[in-house]
DNA sequence: TGATAACTGGACGAGGTCTTCCACTTACCT
DNA sequence: AGGTAAGTGGAAGACCTCGTCCAGTTATCA
């Protein structure tokens, strides 16, 4: 009889790496408090208190914390998928044989996401110091949209002066797209979003009216204060 | 001797209902404080604590609180004529002969005060419950930049699907707009704005791509929850 | 089944903010 | 100049949040 099979613990290896080796009750504890961290960032943002996570997981503040030593790891392991799916929007629009439609989907899908899922936007521009872990995936991200910000300009659908702060731009300011209701705020990003494709267009980029200089921003740079 | 003018307070009508009739002790403090209130919340934004503001204002909390009962009075007092300024904008606009430059100048010189003024921008969106004092100012501004939007169509210089609630859409995205530095803040509002006025432009409206339904949002209705 | 080690829950401490209270000081008016 | 009422500053109360501790419970494994 192999003694080893009793000591290798029965690991569902596609599980994160932090869930590996945890009894079983305290795995499913660990499931139902990143659901419900999910569900009460995404509708109330991220100021919402460790307890009111505790009382809709149904554990105890210790259980909360024992699992996520701090706030921010809560916020950093809740978060880490939804960047993912952000990184393979770009992806994916890389795969685009339409270099515009590519550009423009990856703008209009990732402010969507911020539009319904308000602890999203708060976490992607409070750039919260955890994320070094995502370093990778943000700069492969980066790269991936300056492809495609290239091939738009070369197939002379993106105006030239089209700057790659301009992202970091239109995420901000999606960001400020924040309403009571799900719906009213996603209609209003969709809109927004609209304008500023138009905007893009390089037939509608206007001699005349030279636009004012980027700012020297990039997405790793923008630090919300804490308090404010 | 006519006792009566020594019965009459010596009050500078000019000077704010509320500061009349103080003494001039008192009504100098009240002055430091607003001053130092308006610097704090333009520099950090309103959630500096009130212990901040007295501190910078050089007098104790109980000063602070005599003067305003709550932190909600300070700022509604300190971005009053912040509003008012903001209603003026529109008046100007009004007597402009150029209907299109009377409407770009309108949004453009909010975002530029909002973009500077950290402070400014989340009262502004917050629609705090005592802004009910300004709801004859917010109607005037909007009856104001309904006309200066109709105005601008009928050049046939805006495009005729803009709605009125794409204002507060625009406000909203400029609030997002906040770094670090004001210098930083100003140049992005003003890039987004500039993006966000050329897809405004009547001869940029592409029959091909009507734009998403306005959000039924005015500035109204515009309540951020107080934790978020 | 029974020992063990991990896990859990509610109470507790630290820190910070808004707001109030009270003894002292100061400006105003006669 | 002097009385008085208003104004002032610092300390303290109420409340909320993050994070910790300990006694009881439960899953795991021989």
């Amino acid at each position: 009889m192999p003694v080893e099979s009793s000591r290798i613990p029965r690991v569902p290896s596609s599980a994160p790496a932090a869930a590996r080796g945890l009894r079983a009750d305290a795995r499913n504890n660990r499931n139902r408090i990143l659901d419900a961290a999910r569900e009460t960032f995404a509708a109330l943002g991220l100021d919402v208190p460790m307890s009111e996570i505790a009382r809709r997981s149904g554990v105890g503040a210790a259980t909360l914390y024992r699992r996520f030593p701090t706030k921010e790891a809560l916020v950093t392991e809740v978060f880490a998928d939804q960047l993912s799916a952000c990184v393979s929007v770009v992806d994916e629009a890389l795969a685009d044989p339409d270099p515009w439609h590519g550009f423009c989907s990856v703008i209009e899908k990732v402010c969507a996401m911020h539009a319904v899922d308000r602890g999203f936007t708060a976490a992607f521009l409070s750039a919260f110091p955890d994320a070094v872990a995502f370093e990778e995936e943000r700069v492969r991200a980066e790269r991936g949209f300056a492809v495609l910000t290239r091939r738009a300009k070369d197939a002379g659908r993106l105006r030239s002066d089209f700057a790659q702060a301009d992202l970091t731009l239109v995420l901000m300011a999606n960001g400020g797209i924040a309403t009571g209701s799900t719906e009213a705020a996603l209609a209003a990003s969709r809109r927004l979003v609209a304008y500023l494709l138009q905007a893009f267009r390089a037939d509608h980029a206007d001699p005349a009216e030279p636009l004012p200089p980027a700012p020297p921003l990039g997405l790793h740079h923008v630090h919300r204060p804490p308090t404010a």
